[in-house]
DNA sequence: TGACAATGTTACCGATCGGTACGTATACCT
DNA sequence: AGGTATACGTACCGATCGGTAACATTGTCA
């Protein structure tokens, strides 16, 4: 296991390393165009690299998507997080928070869902390295769902927990397949009345 | 426009063309191992037959996508009016039928969500073929359950018909995802609590 | 200066991709 | 029996797939 993982220490103006580049060009068409859908060639080609330099960083294309996904995991956390972090001791409005951007970012033009949820679509078989990193994101974020809805007094806090995560994963699908104007942009609202009509009276 | 759409007329008794051999194959695969995935070669050989007599019935392999899809429409709005004629008049009931056994499917081992729903996530690309008609069966199903909300009495109808659409696709994507015991289990649940708040006091 | 690590260059691999030109068999109708 | 239309198979196409071998070039640090 000899994969690049996204180096985060602070840019020192170093000219980008290949896996860089890589990784950063494969990001950006994995996620608009899907997996599947996109070669190694193309990769290589908009990245200004060359293929070699391509499984000198990566030992195949499987393992550069999981790169792919684990780097759209940190991403995904911190923007979990900082909804989180703007109301301490709050998940009723935490929650809020986080799906409010949801329901934002859903109507954009070229909204193309979660990358994660999508690569689990293309990648079916257990195993695949992609998929791997997919399901343990969806293990996590079932989780915390799971606990903030405890901490809110659900009566059920499995129930609506798992409630929050089928509408998520709706938006994220929705959002891709109707753009502006579908549903997904109701998530926030349709989220708050789940709660409502789930914590103890 | 010369595809070959699924003769309905009942069977009598006389092999079955190629054409309708290649399309059950062609659904099987397609659903469980998503279209990108699925080569023509593997069709027409799983199929027994060759390949001029893939392109002979169907003008491409998109279109051969899209000719699955619009037998899953059918197949879908068979069950989805097997659930409304049970409950006659009572859109709740209707609801909470369809969702019922959706929750259950999902539970099934090899459940692999709905065969739209995946394909527009392989094909983001606007006017694909397969995209198409996946688009024009999520429109349909936004309006009813609009109208069916709107039935039933919300506050808010446009709004309790999304949040249901959300929890439908989140159950089709998450039944994937987790498979048995994962969070699309309690859609039905969780689709009653939200309709119960939703309705004028 | 010399060794080393990283990258680029070029050319290539077998396999598979979606798709087709063209000949052959079969069944039906006259 | 003969013609004809339909259905199917053999063999092939160029392009692209993911991946690699072998070698030249560069910048860095000792």
């Amino acid at each position: 296991m000899k994969s690049i993982e996204p180096t985060i220490k602070a840019d020192e103006g170093t000219p980008p390393r290949a896996g860089e580049k890589i990784l950063r060009v494969a990001r950006d068409l994995f996620y608009r165009q899907g997996i599947r859908a996109i070669g190694v060639d193309e990769i290589v080609r908009r990245a200004g690299v060359t293929k070699p330099s391509l499984y000198r960083s990566f030992p195949s294309k499987d393992e550069l998507a999981a790169s792919y996904l684990r780097q759209y995991d940190l991403e995904f956390w911190a923007r979990f997080d900082e909804a989180v972090a703007a109301h301490p001791g709050d998940p009723r409005a935490q929650i809020a928070a986080f799906l409010t951007r949801i329901g934002k970012r859903t109507q954009k033009p070229d909204y193309r869902g979660c990358g994660m949820t999508n690569a689990a679509v293309e990648y079916p078989e257990h195993g695949h390295p992609a998929r791997v990193v997919s399901e343990a994101n969806k293990q996590e974020l079932r989780r915390r769902l799971r606990a903030m809805a405890a901490a809110m007094g659900a009566r059920d806090a499995d129930t609506l927990g798992d409630g929050l995560l089928l509408l998520i994963e709706g938006a994220y699908i929705s959002g891709q397949l109707f753009g502006a104007g579908g549903p997904a942009k109701s998530v926030a609202r349709n989220a708050d009345l789940l709660i409502e009509a789930s914590l103890k009276k």
